[in-house]
This record gives structure tokens, sequence and C-alpha cells, in this order.
DNA sequence: ATCAAATTTGTAAACGTTTACATTATTAAA
DNA sequence: TTTAATAATGTAAACGTTTACAAATTTGAT
């Protein structure tokens, strides 16, 4: 068996009350035998028993990260960035990632009803109503990610995806002369999808740039549905310049199309795309996209989660939303 | 507050024991008070404070992954392995991914000090003498992966490289009719790379070819290191015909290597890797390569571990290899 | 109906902490 | 010194379970 409070408490000849007190170092401990007991706890190699400081605290040094079905490389950025921070404030996390056996909302009900979590972040980049309103009748700190922002009783993180697909737009036309400009968007639901939407609306706008319905196709942010999207802007009769995929999957599987049809990236067309994913690198040519700190999310994330874990009486809900980059590739 | 045992007690006009009985349903409790203690606890959504029951119990339904610095789709398959049986047994996953902050043999030992897990995953492709010793130390039960299967007091699981590497290395020669084929190494401590290296060896020797040393290159299991050796490789008097990549990563190294050369896979110089990964279906040609069943290895790991955690006292330490399985692109 | 055995339930301690409250020791002012 | 204030420590309950052990109830054979 470990060593306990108990044992500290016997070979220093103090209460368990004193030696918990040293430990914790808390309000009224003489320094002296606060010295003491850590140097005995020391040489014991005394480990603290989480679960029983959970118990009485009646809360839990554990994380829950609740992710629907991602992207691998988005996956694990996101839990090394949750655990970096997480890990250095004496946290703890658990994942919890749908797969055919569980949905989001199971797991976020799973672990508010175990005690099992003190807190949790939620990766919901098409948030619902059943969603909502199991976050609504929580007690336990929640951070979501990627939510939409006016859910304001609760913390949130997001992509800044409209300035992200502003930059994106404007760049195409001021700096790379683009009039004819396509986008492929992501699923409908899909909060990130519809901001990059809107950012590439608003760029057209902004810049006296006529829309042009036909150049607009639904996607559902696959290689496949970026297959078809260019398939389809292939075949007009008057074809788009640049493609702007909503995400990177989606631009790659516009590369394979192009290349098919026998044209080349960037004089016959151009593709971009969004997200910056390790895969678009390995792309010929080098894929044009916008940058997403995706660990930097998870830490902040995080940042915050901490934050409200330890001062629960905190009404002001932070909308944080962290900021893109332009990645200039060869491939417009 | 949320609902206790103690409640449904006095609903139920029985005591603590008795509903606690009921619950787990135990050895003897009358089926109609079972029922009774069943339907009240339905009526209040009683769920079980996991925290209290493992402190009296001493013991964890969490599951603490060690992972070293690996791939993210490596990262995210095994661990939805792992947590898909983990969720269906009722257990939860900890990760202890590996950062700037914390090694592995730090996760493990945090692991084993706080109470906090009941049983491990270490995913530890270099398994070196310090881990070794920590686990030896410990009773929490623990499963192996990729370990050198001569850690016999464990439980472990393992790729079959060494098969995977045999049968690709045969394919090129017999179904391929190569006869000069490279190998790209993994890094020396890594066990699946020397199982590899040692697969590739025995095939050329069972079918009578000779071994040059030449052709043999160090890598590190990342593109750029790729890049390096088919550098070197093709820069030899005596081009090989084929390299054999230690893993997918290395041969996309290679992939841009005999672009920048001018060359054409697979008509100049053949090009096949061990991984199965990804970003290897996004390569034009596609590539040939081994398949590793990452999420199957997640989930065996974690059934054995399921077991061990149930019953301690059994002596016959498992030591499972997972086979792999040729894919073929058109890249040699 | 009686008694022993078997079944079912209850009592209370335990798990390892934290913490309100009580008690004791120390300090400083009178 | 005495006394009051302060600082340091101790006592004991609490967190929500499980589980030996004890007690009570039911069962079945006589």
């Amino acid at each position: 068996m470990s060593i306990t409070i108990k044992e500290i408490a016997e070979k220093a000849n103090l209460s368990i009350a004193t030696v918990s007190r040293a430990l914790n170092n808390l309000d009224n401990v003489k320094p002296a035998t606060r010295d003491l007991v850590l140097s005995i706890a020391g040489e014991l190699n005394y480990k603290p028993n989480v679960i029983a400081r959970n118990l009485v605290k009646n809360t839990s040094n554990i994380i829950g990260v609740v992710l629907p079905q991602i992207d691998g490389e988005f996956f694990s950025e996101i839990i090394h960035g949750i655990d970096e921070i997480a890990y250095t404030g004496g946290y703890h996390v658990i994942v919890a990632s749908s797969h055919s056996q569980r949905t989001v909302a199971q797991s976020i009900i799973n672990f508010m009803g175990e005690t099992i979590v003190g807190g949790m972040i939620i990766l919901a980049p098409m948030i619902n109503d059943q969603i909502r309103e199991i976050i609504k009748g929580t007690s336990v700190p929640t951070v979501i990610i990627n939510g939409r922002t006016h859910l304001d009783n609760i913390d949130t993180v997001s992509i800044d995806n409209y300035q992200g697909a502003y930059s994106m737009t404007e760049y195409l036309i001021k700096i790379k002369g683009y009039k004819k400009i396509a986008h492929i968007k992501g699923p409908i639901l899909n909060t990130d999808a519809s901001m990059r939407y809107k950012g590439y609306i608003a760029a057209l706008k902004d810049n006296h740039i006529q829309i042009d319905e036909s150049w607009i196709i639904n996607g559902e942010f696959t290689a496949e549905s970026g297959e078809n999207g260019c398939r389809r802007l292939l075949s007009l009769n008057e074809k788009p310049e640049v493609i702007f995929a909503g995400n990177d999957m989606m631009a790659l599987g516009c590369f394979r199309v192009v290349k098919a049809f026998g044209m080349k990236i960037p004089n016959d067309i151009g593709v971009v795309g969004f997200d910056n994913i390790m895969l678009s690198e390995f792309a010929s040519p080098r894929l044009t996209t916008v940058h997403v700190p995706i660990s930097e999310i998870g830490k902040t994330a995080t940042e915050i989660l901490l934050k409200r874990m330890k001062t629960t009486s905190d009404n002001n809900f932070k909308h944080l939303k962290i900021s893109t980059g332009l990645v200039i590739g060869d491939s417009c």
C-alpha cells in the first residue's frame, strides 16, 4: 500500500490535519513544521491520493474532452494543446472521441453523470439544440470550441473563420488579380463552414465583385466532395479562374480532378484551401491556404476552463476568437 | 447536488447497504427489493459517484494511455481503438501525450503515483531501461504496445513488423522481379524499425540475393530523412531499382526527391513504404505499402488490459502480434 | 408450532482527504 | 506577571461508496 498523510502524521508527531495543511501550504502552519512535513513526505515519496481529494472537494482534476468525428491531425493537435496546459496545472485529460458506440451528446451526459470530470471542453462544429440543452443544465464548467458565439452563458473559443476567409478572398482579388472566384462550401450546419462562406461573400462585395451563384457549390469537407465540386465547376461554360475550397481536404480533391482534366495548377486554374493540414504541404504544387493554429485553440480553451474551474462565480463569459494567417504556396 | 444512494435508501425504506447491493446486483438481495431500488434509481436519475467507488475499492475505472511523440494519424487511431473498447466496458481513457513538458517516463510515474488510473497502456516503440525499471516496480496492470516481446512479465501487443517487411520484400522480388532493393531504416533504437529491417534482410537471404551495404541507409522515420536517404541512393554509381522505405513518411520523402531528380515513379525507380497512412493515398502514384491496423492494436491492447484489471492473479502473460497486409499501389 | 438453516437486510467501519470548529501554544501589550 | 490577541495545532465530521459482520427475517423440515 502507498504512503498516506496518516503515516506522515505519525512520523512527525502531528495530526493529519496539520499535515494536510502543511502539504497544501495553507494559512497558519509554522514554517518549521511545514518543512518537517515536507521533508518526511519527500523521504517517504508521498503522493497524494487524488481520488480522496476529489471526493471531499466534490470536484475532480480531470478535464473531459468531447470530440466529434474529426481528422486525425486535428484530433491529436487539439489534444496536445489541451494536455500541455492541463498538465502544467496538475490536471488530467480524459478523451471521449465519438465512435460507432457513442455520440457527442452521450459523451457529455456520461461525463456529467458520473462525477468523473471537473470541467469539460467540447469540440462541436455542429452544435445542435440537443447539445445546447444538455450543456445548459449542467453545473460542470464547460468551454465550447467552435460553437456559435451567441451561446452567451458559456465560454467559447473559435477560429476566426470569417477573417480568414475574408483575407484569403481579398488576397486572391487584390494581390493575385483574380475576379472569377468560386467557393466550395462545407457542411450546411457546420459553423466553421458558414463563417468561411460569409467571409468570402463579404470580401467579394467589399471589392465590388458580382456574386455568381453557379460558382458557389455545396461540399462536405471531404476530399470526395471536393472532387465533385471541382468537376461541376470545370464543366461550366464560364469557368472560374480560381477555386477557394472551404477546407484543404476539398482543395486536394480539386487537385485530383484538375489533374485528371489535364489542366495545370496554377496556370489553368488556381486552387486554395483552408486549414493548413500537413497533407497540403505534400501536395504539388504547394497549396496556398489559411493556417489554423489548432494546438493554440486547445491551449486557449484549457486556460479559460481552468480559470473557470477555480472561480465559479464569474458571470462574465468569454468568447475568444483565434485569428488565422495566410500560407502562400504555389497553387494560385 | 446530485442523487446518492442515501436518498434512494430513504425513499425505499432500506439501508444504504442494501441499495448498494441492489444496484450492483450482488449476492443476496430479494428480487422485489432489487426491482424497487432500480426503479427508484431510474426515477431519480441516479448516477453512481465513481470517485467514491474508486476510493473504497482502491482502484479506478480509468485507463491511462501513455504516448510518445507520434504522428497525428497514428495517435488518433490508437486512441479511437482504445476508447471504443474501454467505453463498452465502462472505463474512461486518460491520455498523456508526450510534449515539451513531459517525457514518457514522467507520464508513467505520474499515473502510478497519483491513484488516478487503474490500468495503463504504454505505447513505447523505443522502450529503454528506465521505463522498464519503472514498469517493473508498479502494481498497476499494464500493457505495452510495440515493446520488445522479451519483457516477459508483462502483456505486450505488437505489430508483426518482421512478417510485413518480409512479405513486402518477397513481393518485390518474386512478383515484381526486382533484384536491387534498397532499404531506408528507421531510428536505431526503434523496435518497429529494427524488426522491419530484419524482415527485409531475411527475405533477401531466403531468395539468395546478395546484400549490398551501400543500399542500406539509416533514417529517422521522417519525410526529411527519407529525402536525404533517397538523395544518397540516387547519387550512387550503382543505383537500386526500388527503395523500400521503413515507413510511409520516408517513402513520401523519396517521392519528392525522385521528382526533383526529374525521374519517374515507378518507371525509373520504385518506392514502397510501410504503415499505410492516409497521406500515402494522396500521393501520386499511389504508394505501395504495408497496412498496419492501428485501431485494432489499440482495441486488442485494451481487451487484454481489461481482463488483467479484473483478474490480477494471472501470471500467464500474453504477447500478441497483429499481422499486417500488403497494399498494392502504383509506385513499383 | 418449533428450530435450524438459509436468505435477506442492517450497522458501522473503512477508503484518504479536507475543513469547520475547538483547543492549545505563542506573542505582545499592559 | 497577567491578559488579550493571535498563531498553531488538534478533533472530528464529512464526501459517497463498499463490505465485513451482526441482526433479522424467511424457509423448510420436523
